[in-house]
DNA sequence: ACCGAAGTACGAAGTTCTTCGTTGACAGGG
DNA sequence: CCCTGTCAACGAAGAACTTCGTACTTCGGT
């Protein structure tokens, strides 16, 4: 419940993000599109299956095509993500993680007013 | 040669630059201490030979124990996974990240100051 | 009522990752 | 000079991940 899905399971939660509520099919299309490469049909919806059991997608099964939902928002996982790569390569510091992802990379400048904001926002407390 | 390192060899790697360059003795000592459990020593032993074979170490072996050395820096390693993870789980925004990354977690507040000026320096280009 | 298209379920192969046991080499103390 | 402890090398087992083929089901059109 608190593993981090794998990188084959958070390609096809990208799709389902962007795509909102889909079917097999459509997630199927959207990622060979993506990809730039074939895929077999049957792969994706193994790892659908296999993403159910692990909860991390819902399904409605009252339609012949089944319709799959994330269980959880983007945010949340990216959280989730961030969690585990704060704790086994920053030493769970999250401050040095954002300064390692600030240098030598470029930023949008709305996006840096954007992160000021948020600082602003955490001092005050 | 830009593999990321996996979950175990990440903790190898924690052990070698906290440490400096050690023998497979000291790093499974290390690292024991810090997972709280035991773990067979030719299991260090065998992971540090992947890792060689993978050129993530490079391995004086002109004692009878090889002494091993990380062949990159911690923040070239932290890099690879932001970049990483920026790719697979923020459509490639680093900035995105590091908005994610401030939200909802405590911060530091030497470290806020840190993470200003740096913004400071990239405004200014 | 049948056939084909499209769907789900399932098993299994191939790969990578993690862990450990066994084997053979070697060095130092008695 | 031999015995014991320490080391590297290697193979292999088991788990997790990714991919796909096959079998079975179901719906809609003719």
């Amino acid at each position: 419940m608190s593993d981090r899905p794998t990188d084959a399971e958070l390609a096809i939660l990208r799709e389902l993000w962007a795509l909102g509520p889909s079917t097999v099919r459509a997630v199927h299309a959207s990622l060979e599109a993506r990809q730039g490469r074939e895929l077999a049909y049957t792969t994706v919806l193994k790892l659908l299956q296999v993403m159910h059991d692990k909860g991390l997608v819902v399904r409605d099964a009252s339609q012949r095509s089944h319709v799959y939902t994330p269980t959880w928002s983007e945010g949340a996982i990216q959280g989730r993500l961030l969690d585990d790569l704060v704790d086994k390569a920053f030493g769970g510091s999250a401050g040095q993680l954002v300064l390692r992802a600030l240098s030598d990379r470029a930023a949008d400048p709305d996006e840096i007013a954007e992160i000021r904001s948020l600082l602003d926002k955490l001092e005050q407390k």
